[in-house]
DNA sequence: TTAACTTTGAAATTTAACTACAAAGCCGCA
DNA sequence: TGCGGCTTTGTAGTTAAATTTCAAAGTTAA
């Protein structure tokens, strides 16, 4: 659509221009958030050149004018609030990691949200909506993952379990056929233990929606592989969003069953949280606002 | 920082303004990507009013004039990629409603990491540097993120469990003391199995790191409350979110905790990672790229 | 070293934003 | 109902900023 990244565009644009051009690139690049506020003689002024050059810088950039660069400008910084990944530092405060936590998970999201492909995702969840029964399989990090999966599946009223335990996958497995699906979720892709089971399973006829990175030998066993790719492993930024993402995906698939099985049932979703209050205490006093 | 969303606040400023001005705020609602290359002639020709009313219009919402106007609002529109709550649709299409449930994600991601407080945080993550031992007590939709939890302190080598078996957290509760952590995790603040578990605790002495809505008797009994408040309840994104901004406070607090018990740790939580390949297969054949 | 071309900036021009002020509308009180 | 004070809105003029023109300075190659 637009330019994510203008600063990048500048910077790989710099080459072809003139001299003094470079001047105005090469500030611009040091004070982005300065130059959106700044009047074109200023610039002319700080970059040490002409105003025409400016106008000229502006122009090499595929730009209307000075006013409607600044304008982009504006708009790719306010968008690269810069959801990179991060890279832990012992010194950080507190409130620095917070940040650079939340950015990381926001910037995996954006990323497997344009990743995801919706005809794929489509094929999981008319799988999932006829089956007889679901099942989740996953190890360690995701065998809470599983067990949130089927919780909210059996809100759905869709019958389901998940097991974390291998001998329990594999007598559960045998038992199952082609009407059945189960889920496999991995971060990894590799987890001896689970690909066992998915191989087990494969020989039933069940349907596999699997749940991890491409390329790996899981994705390669699934009938319905979801692609879940994160950017290279920074720090330990992998290891805490994959499983946040894997629910996340799961949401999705938990939504497009809800739908698929009549629209009643979405609104059967809210219905349990009703009657969930009975679960609750409530306040004696009024809400302190 | 600055305005997370312009448009919000110009339809809530509305009703403050002059007639005419509220001419210029309806018009730019209508059409914000359009006013971004609009010249103040054509936007008053549009609205109907004239030029200086644009100005004021400008000058009513704090800006200094009609260019740092069309700036803020450059940047709001970029910015705002609408991590707005969602409401479905019976006739979504799955790639619309994936957006969707990806976006509200994210923008609850962003409320909460504004929310935060790192005092707050530094204090919970104080607490459980310094525990003899941690326990993670939650139910329903909590009960994996109480897992979930567990399975990243172990990493951590911090002694801990999660029960979400109400006899289980009270036998357990009973044994603590005032050098023991325990963490109650809920959606509603409300539920009456975990208050009843963090009453018996709280005799103890032991202190209680809360992670639910602000206002709620969970909140008010624990000794360090961890506020996550979601927009109002707008469809089902209450219930698919906060499960996962438990989790990402959970990583918060762990990385804290990492770091405080030495950084030799941060690394440790990538060590594991390591010694978990033994459980892993690798590939026979090259990776199909 | 000079002719052709490219790059750059000074000054003039144009354009758009802003200000001052006056007209129109609105409200309360006689 | 009419009149004085107050608020709102627009007209016309002013100022400021962006853009264009054009000439000077710099660069390259024969």
């Amino acid at each position: 659509m637009n330019s994510v990244n203008l600063l990048k565009l500048i910077a790989e644009a710099r080459e072809d221009l003139r001299k003094s051009e470079q001047k105005v690139a090469d500030f611009v690049l040091a004070n982005p958030n300065d130059v959106i506020h700044m009047r074109i003689v200023d610039l002319a002024a700080e970059a040490e050149v002409s105003e025409p050059t400016v106008v000229r810088f502006c122009r090499a950039l595929g730009h209307e004018g000075f006013q409607d660069f600044k304008l982009m400008l504006a708009q790719g910084l306010a968008s690269n609030t810069n959801f990179e990944q991060f890279s832990l530092d012992s010194k950080d405060t507190v409130s620095e990691f917070k940040e650079k936590i939340f950015d990381s998970m926001i910037g995996n999201l954006l990323n497997i949200k344009e990743q995801l492909n919706p005809e794929t995702l489509e094929e999981a969840i008319d799988a999932l909506a006829n089956a007889r029964r679901v099942e989740f399989y996953g190890f360690g990090a995701s065998a809470p993952v599983c067990t949130d999966a089927a919780h909210k599946f059996h809100r759905l009223k869709v019958s389901c379990t998940s097991y974390s335990d291998p001998h329990m996958q594999a007598i559960s497995a045998v038992s199952l056929d082609d009407r059945d699906v189960i889920v496999a979720i991995s971060q990894t892709g590799r987890t001896k233990d689970l690909l066992h089971t998915v191989k087990l399973v494969k020989e039933t006829g069940t349907t596999v929606i699997a749940l991890c990175p491409s390329g790996t030998p899981l994705a390669e066993l699934a009938s319905i592989p979801i692609h879940i790719d994160l950017e290279e492993d920074k720090d330990l930024s992998t290891l805490m969003s994959s499983r946040v993402l894997h629910l996340v995906v799961i949401d999705v698939l938990a939504v497009g069953v809800a739908m698929k099985l009549g629209p009643g049932l979405v609104d059967h979703l809210k219905t349990i949280k009703r009657s969930l209050r009975s679960l609750r205490q409530n306040d004696k006093r009024p809400p302190v606002s």
